[in-house]
DNA sequence: CCGGTTTGTTGACTCAGGTCAAACCCTTTA
DNA sequence: TAAAGGGTTTGACCTGAGTCAACAAACCGG
């Protein structure tokens, strides 16, 4: 809705070791320059696309941080994932022309729009490219499975312990802090993402502070003990 | 383990309205035929390709019926999907060059062997199979968002409803009934993919029986109402 | 046809997480 | 400074699904 005309070149851009960019050589790189039409920006509570719009474009993230969800008419609502910096939201949307989910920033925003007709064209010609959509569309294929185990075979604590790992651990490919993060997201939106009501996530939230294992001050977590998050993880104690 | 030197094309394929050839013209068609580099049979309980396997091929399902499942060091396990005749397997594995899952076949199966590389380098030359395959993988992402929505909002019920009624969908498209259908999973399985016990699997198909929605003989399913079920997915009585 | 194994059903009991309700905290706006 | 309104925490209680156990039915190889 609010395209800026600035240009615009994926060669220079500090997330090209994380997004799109990313593996290609110098003279491929070049070629992509011509992926990114326009970026655009999303005032925190906005969308970026809504479940039923066509769909025209993929969008990497270069600031800012969305959630997708799904939402039925019958009030069912499913967080389907966080999306942060040098991530690629949109690959819904291809299977039947038009976006299947929501995505709405969480907090002010700007993305890359990428128009999918020409990803497809230039990945005709740049074999890296062609691959590397290729790698992020499995990749979060893989994602996925990762959350289906989380949703079908976790317990809460488990799955809050999984949830703040993955995040602080992809925040840190980012430069942040391994132990120390703010969560963009309500009580709710992590309990609808890891099939949890809100008191839950809450109460485990409390559980995890009683335990020691966080510091927890409204949004803002620190992670005290990482291992004792790993080991919920790895379900150490499975046992009988 | 098992290559079949058979020429295979598929172009006179029974499965083409289905399968990787679906849309393409019958000039495109033609092309397809360099992509099945062989075929290859999997008995009942063999795995197709398993968790760690270098990832070589895609594989599209020519008869037959598989799970895939991810199964952690830790003892959780977890079945990701069932897949059928014309359905392609093996997406998982191009994002790190190596499968994340097992893939079991539940029948007697026989698989269309298309190495990756041969796919991207056909559809680097053939637009309609370039976009083919970008709309397979964005299925797969679309239906595992379905999977994320069951397990996170779903109460056991409406969860067996909206599988059974997936399962007669698919298998109608193929030919079968939209009312009787042959499990090829035992209880433990479903379970394991819906997220519950298979105490409560086979619980849940004894109430649908009393309630006169299903007859149930083994794994031999007849639905008596479609509607019912229907309902229990759309939730209608979701009131408040 | 038999004995063993795998799969499925059912019952009794338990408990993790859901529900409902109250209170609190923090931010925003007037 | 207060009032309003999200968002969060906590308590008390409830329930749907898990657990454990026994048994029945189908399937399988010899």
């Amino acid at each position: 809705m609010n395209p800026q005309a600035i240009k615009v070149a994926c060669s220079n851009c500090n997330l090209r070791e994380l997004c799109m960019p990313m593996g290609l050589s110098d003279h491929d790189l070049n070629r992509l320059d011509d992926l990114v039409a326009v970026r655009r920006k999303v005032k925190r509570g906005d969308t970026l696309f809504t479940n039923g719009e066509k769909f025209t474009s993929l969008y990497a993230i270069r600031t800012g941080f969305f959630k997708t969800c799904l939402a039925t008419e019958d009030g069912r609502d499913q967080v389907t994932g966080f999306q942060m910096a040098g991530e690629i939201i949109g690959l819904d949307g291809i299977v039947n022309d038009q976006h299947s989910c929501d995505a709405i920033a969480l907090e002010d925003a700007e993305v890359c729009v990428m128009p999918f007709d020409r990803i497809e064209e230039i990945s005709r010609e740049v074999i890296a490219l062609q691959h590397h959509v290729h790698k992020i569309m499995s990749r979060e294929i893989v994602r996925e499975h990762g959350v289906m185990l989380l949703l079908g075979s976790m317990r809460a604590e488990e799955r809050l312990a999984a949830f703040l790992l993955n995040l602080v651990q992809r925040l840190n490919a980012r430069g942040f802090s391994q132990t120390e993060l703010v969560l963009r997201m309500t009580r709710e939106e992590i309990g609808s993402y890891l099939g949890l009501k809100l008191e839950t996530v809450s109460r485990t939230f409390s559980k995890f502070v009683e335990d020691g294992t966080l510091e927890v001050k409204q949004r803002h977590v620190r992670i005290l003990d990482t291992e004792s998050l790993q080991r919920l993880v790895n379900n150490t104690s499975h046992c009988h």
